[in-house]
DNA sequence: ACCCCGATCGTA
DNA sequence: ACGATCGGGGTT
């Protein structure tokens, strides 16, 4: 089982949300199949938060890729987010669908029960992903079958296909709990 | 200092 | 289809 680095998440943004589906992402002491992703890129993205420029909250994505971006939406839920690409570039991967393994198997369809569910926290964002101990993304070697959609939720950048979902979830956390019992 | 709005979710 | 709820960003 092969942790991500760098390298991974410094690519272009389409890419590493497509190459994100079907990985095992651990946090503490839960762990899960990324299921769905959304990508945001600045220069061509009004939606992504890094378009007018940083600021406190958007910092993470103006560093460095590998880390997370993880910030309060609507008043009650965070989302998350893994940064991508070179530092002057300000992009990232949303993170939409898990499919929890442990503590207990639940799919997490939609960004704000994930971080609620797994008490992820925006005091949080800025973590990295490649050298924390309780935060890391692993190859777990699954290449699912995905549908690409539009992004959902938006008022601007809404015509942009830059939605990734796997197309049978529940297979391919069978293949995933196969994998992890036999390594 | 103030105001408006939003990468959501659950219920109707 | 809609309301809950509050931080961020832009404007005064």
């Amino acid at each position: 089982m092969e942790r991500l680095l760098t390298s991974f998440f410094n690519r272009p943004t389409l890419q590493v949300s497509q190459d994100l589906l079907g990985k095992l992402f651990i946090y503490r002491d839960h762990q899960g199949v990324i299921m769905e992703t959304e990508a945001y890129t600045a220069l061509e993205d009004p939606a992504c938060h890094a378009y007018r420029g940083p600021t406190p909250r958007n910092a993470p994505m103006f560093g460095d890729p590998g880390h997370i971006y993880v910030y309060l939406i609507y008043g009650m839920y965070h989302c998350m987010n893994f940064v991508t690409e070179p530092k002057e570039i300000a992009a990232a991967v949303l993170i939409r669908g898990l499919y929890l393994l442990k503590p207990s198997l639940t799919y997490l369809n939609g960004p704000g029960k994930l971080c609620r569910e797994l008490q992820i926290h925006r005091t949080q964002s800025g973590a990295s992903l490649t050298e924390s101990d309780d935060l890391a993304v692993y190859d777990i070697g699954l290449k699912p079958e995905y549908n690409t959609t539009l992004r959902i939720g938006l008022t601007q950048g809404k015509d942009l296909p830059w939605r990734f979902i796997v197309k049978t979830p529940l297979q391919t956390v069978q293949m995933a709990q196969l994998f992890l019992t036999q390594n």
